[in-house]
DNA sequence: CCTCCTCTTCAATGATTCTAAAATAAAATT
DNA sequence: AATTTTATTTTAGAATCATTGAAGAGGAGG
């Protein structure tokens, strides 16, 4: 999961940019002044840090200023002002993206997934287990030599399986990295689309790849 | 990292030419026969080949030729026979550089050096894939022999689907790539341009090489 | 003023997702 | 061993959502 720090003197915007960002999956930490914030991004190590320039004490250029010294975490200004010179003023510090308030959370959110992903190490784009395969880039699943279409819904839970092979999974973890949030209690989803799965993996008799663990979930394991 | 792929019957020489390259820092995956060869370039998108030419079933110059059909990725053939013939074979077949067995390690080493540089730093003119051609210079779009000319908007979209062959691009990356992230909320922009495209791309009855992921994005692919 | 380009809107189509309930299988209890 | 209980599989269809494709508004640039 990934960190993100939140820095700005006032708590209101603390507070609306954690719980979206929090909402959104990341784990949040917040900071209210300069200070605190280099502390935390010491201490903590985030994956991005999200900084207002103006602030008493340090303000956020020179945080950027500091940070960029010790680490290279992608930083995003946020400001009131919008001119270019701040702009320019912002990059300069080292800083990476830049926000005029007030912002829309939905183009917040987009340009920390950007800078998120540029820094991600590609990870490993085709997974394998037995004689099936997973390509995360080409979408592509393989069982042998056979290409085999999947929904989107499928592909996750697919894909899910065979990053844990031969583990069992039970339903709630299911849920949650598949569906994202907890089917609380009543839905057999997770079985229709086990089968879902069996069916389009088991054409021309192949043997069963996901087995059902009673009382538990399921595995993939030969 | 780069990423290096090794091709080679002979597991020993597999194994002493992976073994040489991790240490130098490189990512290197490994096959021992052609088939294996080119559904690894498929799916790792490697930065570069090192083939031996004989192999049984698809030989050296086979993959070489079939990898350049789909690719630019610089190919070093090996090969034990070390005639004037079989040179000229080996460079016709569209390989970069060729190396006789048995080699010294550090020459090997000094080639992939050298080729990995000759790439880096031109970025590469012409883009292709199967027959659709891309001239980031002239901004000349052909589908065969057929020029095709495109607005500023649906060249871009597709000097971004063509340098991503086979990876599934989804309408956040696209939007993020194409028009800038500031784009405010809902569009269809995307599909129509993907529209756009299809209709001037598949003139004369072509097949389709933008196919819809539904639920993601969409591929370039045949 | 006209043309080309970009983007929006909207209806039609078609695929996917999920629910609900029946059928089956396994385990527990008698 | 028979019966009951519980868990899983399967089917079918309704609701939802994504994509296509058409048409057109607005703007930039000749």
């Amino acid at each position: 999961m990934k960190r993100i720090l939140v820095v700005d003197d006032d708590p209101e915007i603390v507070s609306f940019v954690k719980r979206g960002l929090t909402y959104e999956g990341y784990s949040v930490e917040t900071a209210y002044d300069g200070k605190d914030a280099l502390a935390n991004a010491r201490d903590n190590e985030p994956d991005l840090v999200i900084l207002d320039i103006m602030m008493p004490g340090l303000d956020g250029l020179e945080v950027s200023r500091r940070l960029r010294q010790v680490s290279d975490v992608p930083i995003i200004l946020l400001t009131a002002k919008g001119t270019v010179d701040d702009k320019v003023t912002g990059l300069d510090s080292g800083a990476d993206d830049y926000l005029v308030k007030p912002f829309d959370f939905d183009e917040l959110l987009a340009r920390v997934r950007a800078l998120l992903r540029r820094r991600e190490p590609k990870e490993r784009e085709t997974l394998r287990f037995s004689d099936l395969s997973l390509n995360t880039a080409t979408r592509e699943v393989k069982r042998g030599n056979d290409i085999i279409e999947l929904t989107v819904q499928e592909f996750d839970l697919l894909k899910l399986f065979i990053s844990h092979p031969r583990q069992v999974l039970n339903r709630d973890l299911i849920y949650e990295k598949v569906w994202g949030y907890d089917f609380d209690g009543e839905s057999n989803v997770i079985e229709v689309y086990v089968l879902y799965l069996r069916t389009k993996l088991e054409t021309g008799g192949k043997p069963r790849l996901i087995h059902t663990v009673r009382g538990v979930g399921y595995v993939l394991k030969e």
